[in-house]
DNA sequence: TTTGAAATTGCAATCGATTGCGTAATTTTT
DNA sequence: AAAAATTACGCAATCGATTGCAATTTCAAA
């Protein structure tokens, strides 16, 4: 077999002069044919190089064995370690990845989706992008009866299969870490409000604020803040206020914290003594930049491979009261050098 | 439509007392239908929420316009970025990808392959695994009629296509960087030699040190060190040696030059002042420790859109010569303050 | 009005594997 | 050894879309 076409089952069918019926059998390892047979047939399908054509098999058995992912970027740490946990779960069971990346457009989002449901694939795993709050594609993905699983970035109003984290308590801890330290007025650089991951942040921050009695000044949140650039841009203010903060919590991420502490170095304020930072996401840089970020662990491997498993989980369900499971992890907070006011940690 | 089968040709064409054949034509916008039917039957599908079943089409069509990816470990960095670039080049020829990760395990790495294949994917990306040298997987892939393209970690001794970096050359580059400097006993940390990438990079390294009429010296080549904790390893053992090293280039990854970092710390070594730090990858980390750390650029989104280019061009290409065509891209040193020795940079 | 070419549409086979149903072959049971 | 029960295998339809070829319709030129 070089160029010509590939061996199928009736190459194989022909050769031992039976029926493409029992060559499928066999190599299904069906218990309706003969022991001797599926071994002849076995061997000759592999003297032939044989390999089954799945989409023929797909397409006649009615499914795709791929999951469809789809997430802002790929090359992201986060989203790249979810990935990984999710192929590293499924891989074994003996499906497929595809992998989509919307780069934060919802259009894209949009069309990845469609293609996704073209695919045939049977489930679609997604964590949708920060723009857009129409969520009609992903009503589409549920009305073609396709399983459909959200993650961390989730449209709350849908009811779908979700595995989020507890955005709100991680972020309720964080602040309540930096009040116990000793920081008084505490800043918060927020994301996009639409994306409810961001909202769940800003309540944790302000139901510690209220835990501990401390008023909330407006003037000390900023939104929109979820890059570097923008962590920085937004520190910059902060430090020019008339009464700038103590500390700052990038609830959007490592980097935004990042340009927090690119910020305040240039403008000589110390951190952690005069202010504390504190990002998310446990950036894998996160612990050596200096001083190095107090932040949080969202175990995201580990995500994935409890979206993958959610998936197998309910596969089996017969649908009984398809109630929209949502499974919450606990973000674990990681304290290091830059919140540590009296240098304690 | 709700539980229902999804619809099928058949659905819109039976709705409006034509042919499957015609519905088929329409969609596929040839010109052999009239345009008042192909409007009709673009309305209907519409309305039927009709989306073309890609296996069926596939099957009959002979291909899968799928591309299958196979990399060591989808998180991290360079890989991510290669998968990012591929995917954005080839989603807008509406091709899809699959992804697999070996996990740097040779056995993993071929029953990917086989899948890949099995899935009848029209094409194979590949950066190899770090164990094993035997490549019978690759030569069937070819022999299945599968395009297959390497990257960055390649078995040279198979005509493919390939897309490298030019590792020696940066190698050089980067060894040359250290002694204009004004380091005199540079230290190799390398990676496993079965990897041509890393036996490139041993050859800049050696073919610099002759440039500037440099002995090597066998005892600052540490073998095996191309992960953090192995190069924070060989960095002890260097810089307890009767003679240290005033400079170590860790050829293997920013990750080893981070392990240097820590332990020249520790030992309370100042770098740049009496170690000069080189990295490879340029991993985002690497401009934010301190001091920063001079690295090798190797464009790594670049390559993945290079890799999907290169496919898509050969594609057309009828068999004429089948030249392995090899692209190589040039890797830019990008210096920072580990390398500085005299307070220059 | 007739004729011929061009434009549309239908028919039926095909891609490769799977599976329900029926029949033939084999084994087990009396 | 005949009847009953398995077991093994073949037949043919099916999954949904595509496409070469044939048939029909349309339209303009003669």
């Amino acid at each position: 077999m070089k160029k010509g076409k590939r061996t199928t089952i009736y190459d194989i069918a022909a050769k031992l002069g039976i029926t493409a019926s029992s060559v499928s059998r066999a190599l299904n390892n069906s218990n309706q044919v003969n022991e001797k047979t599926k071994e002849l047939i076995m061997k000759t399908a592999d003297e032939l190089n044989y390999k089954r054509n799945i989409l023929a098999s797909n397409l006649r058995k009615g499914h795709s064995k791929t999951i469809g992912v789809v997430v802002p970027r790929i090359n992201q740490n986060f989203f790249a370690n979810v990935i990984a946990g999710i192929e590293e779960a499924t891989y074994q069971k003996g499906y497929n990845l595809i992998i989509c990346q919307s780069g934060e457009s919802h259009d894209k989002e949009i069309q990845c989706v469609n293609t996704l449901i073209n695919q045939d694939v049977d489930c679609i795993v997604i964590s949708v992008s920060a723009d857009g709050s129409d969520y009609q594609h992903l009503q589409n993905v549920i009305d073609h009866g396709i399983q459909l699983i959200q993650f961390d970035r989730v449209a709350e109003e849908l009811e779908t299969l979700k595995v989020i984290n507890d955005n709100e308590q991680a972020s309720y801890e964080a602040v309540s870490h930096l009040i116990e330290s000793g920081y008084k007025r505490i800043a918060l650089l927020e994301g996009p409000q639409n994306l409810s991951i961001f909202k769940q942040r800003k309540v944790g921050y302000l139901r510690a604020l209220k835990a501990y009695n401390i008023g909330v000044i407006d003037e000390l949140i900023v939104e929109n803040a979820w890059t570097k650039e923008l962590g920085a841009e937004g520190t910059r203010k902060l430090l020019s206020l008339p009464q700038p903060p103590d500390a700052i919590f990038a609830s959007t991420s490592d980097f935004s914290a990042l340009g927090v502490l690119e910020v305040a170095n240039a403008m000589r304020i110390k951190v952690p003594a005069e202010l504390g930072v504190c990002g998310y996401a446990n950036e894998s840089f996160s612990e050596i930049t200096s001083p190095s970020i107090t932040t949080i662990d969202q175990f995201s491997i580990y995500m994935g491979q409890t979206v993958a498993n959610l998936y197998f989980q309910e596969k089996g369900n017969t649908d009984t009261a398809t109630k929209p499971k949502i499974i919450s992890i606990k973000p674990e907070l990681i304290i290091r050098a830059s919140t540590a006011k009296n240098g304690k940690s």
